[in-house]
DNA sequence: GCTGAACTATCTATCGAAAGGTAGATCCGG
DNA sequence: CCGGATCTACCTTTCGATAGATAGTTCAGC
C-alpha cells in the first residue's frame, strides 16, 4: 500500500470517527493530505470504496489487537473493555463502526455489509474465547454504548464509570 | 405547534434516527410533508434549529414516557429496557439521540448540547429511581448500545439477545 | 359591521457554496 | 518510452439559505 493511499485512508478514518459516512468530503480529505479531490478518486474511485476499506482496516486491526492481547491475559473482557478504552480516550474518541453502525440504514450497501462485518467479528470472536453467545451479546452492547454515551457527554471517563466491572483484576472480571 | 410545524418535526425526526445530521435535507423534509424547502425555513431559521427541536422533543417525550411506566412498574431496568425495545422494533429501528450521539464531535454546539442532556437526562432518572450511579451509567450503556449493535446487524432480535437481563420477571431483574 | 394594518403560511425564484465525480494533460521514475 | 500518480479544469447536482410576492387569517378601532 502507497503512503498516500495509506494517508487517505487515515484522514478519512479520522473524519469518519467524528462526522460518520455525511460528515467528510473528499476535498476536506484532499485538503488534510495535501493533494486535489481529484487525486483523491484515483485511490478510490467513490466515497463508498473510500469508507468500506477504512471499516475494513479498522476491524482487521481490531481483530488482530485482541488476539495479541487475549494471548497475554486470558480473561476476555478485560482485553475487549481495555482495547475499546483506548479508543474512548484516544484524540478521535470513537470507533468509526459504530458512528457507522449507528446510522447503518443511511449506508451505501457495501459499507453496510463492512460494518455488519465487523460487529459479527467482535461478537464470533468473544464467543471463541469462551463467553455465551447472550453474554457476548450484553457485554458488547455495553462497550460500545459506553463508547457512544462518552461521546455524547464529551467525558472520556464515563467511558471507565460504565465499564469497571470489567476492567478489575484477575478474579472479579467474569 | 402548528399542524405543519408537528409533519416537519415528524419528517426530520424520521429522517436524523435513519442518518443523523448530515443524512437529511430541507428539500428532502419539503417533499416529505408537501410543501417547498423555502417553507421549512419558515417554521425552523436553519438546519440546527430543526435538529435541536427533534432532540429537544424527543428527550421529553421520552422522559413521560419513562415516569408513566415507572409509576406501573417499580423496577427502573425494566422499564427502561422495554422502552427502547420498542425503539429497536420499530420502523425506524434508532433512537435519533442515539444517531447524533455517536456524531457528536461534529454537530452544531445548540444541537450537541441537547443530545448530551438527554444522556444526561436518563442518567439522571435512573439514579432517582433508585440505581446507583455506576449501575445507571452502564445499564445506559448497554441499553444504547444495544440499539446500536442491532442496527448494525440489521437484526432487531439482537436487542432482546443484549437485554435479556433486565426484560425478566420481579425478582430476576436487579 | 366594515376597514385596514399586522400577522401567518406558503409560494416562486434564486443565490453562492459545496458536493461527488470525470476528462485530459502533465510529471516523474523505471 | 511507458505507466503510475498527480494536476488543472470542469460538469452536474445538491446543499443551506434569502428575497420578495401572495393569499388567507386575525383583530383593533371607528
Amino acid at each position: 500500500m502507497s503512503d498516500m493511499k495509506t494517508a487517505i485512508l487515515d484522514a478519512a478514518e479520522k473524519r469518519i470517527q467524528a462526522g460518520g459516512f455525511g460528515g467528510f468530503s473528499f476535498r476536506e480529505i484532499a485538503e488534510d493530505v495535501g493533494i486535489k479531490s481529484s487525486s483523491v478518486h484515483y485511490h478510490f474511485p467513490a466515497k463508498e470504496d473510500l469508507t468500506a476499506e477504512v471499516v475494513r482496516r479498522w476491524s482487521d486491526r481490531t481483530s488482530g489487537n485482541i488476539d495479541r492481547e487475549f494471548a497475554k491475559d486470558p480473561n476476555p473482557k478485560r482485553v475487549w473493555a481495555k482495547a475499546l478504552r483506548g479508543t474512548a480516550f484516544s484524540k478521535a474518541h470513537m470507533c468509526p463502526c459504530t458512528v457507522l453502525g449507528a446510522s447503518s440504514q443511511d449506508l451505501p450497501k457495501p459499507v453496510a455489509a463492512e460494518v455488519k462485518r465487523f460487529f459479527k467479528m467482535c461478537q464470533d470472536k468473544m464467543v471463541a474465547q469462551g463467553m455465551s453467545a447472550d453474554d457476548a451479546a450484553e457485554f458488547l452492547s455495553t462497550i460500545i454504548g459506553a463508547l457512544v454515551v462518552a461521546n455524547a457527554l464529551r467525558d472520556s471517563t464515563e467511558y471507565d464509570r460504565a465499564t469497571t466491572a470489567f476492567q478489575l483484576d484477575e478474579k472479579s472480571a467474569a
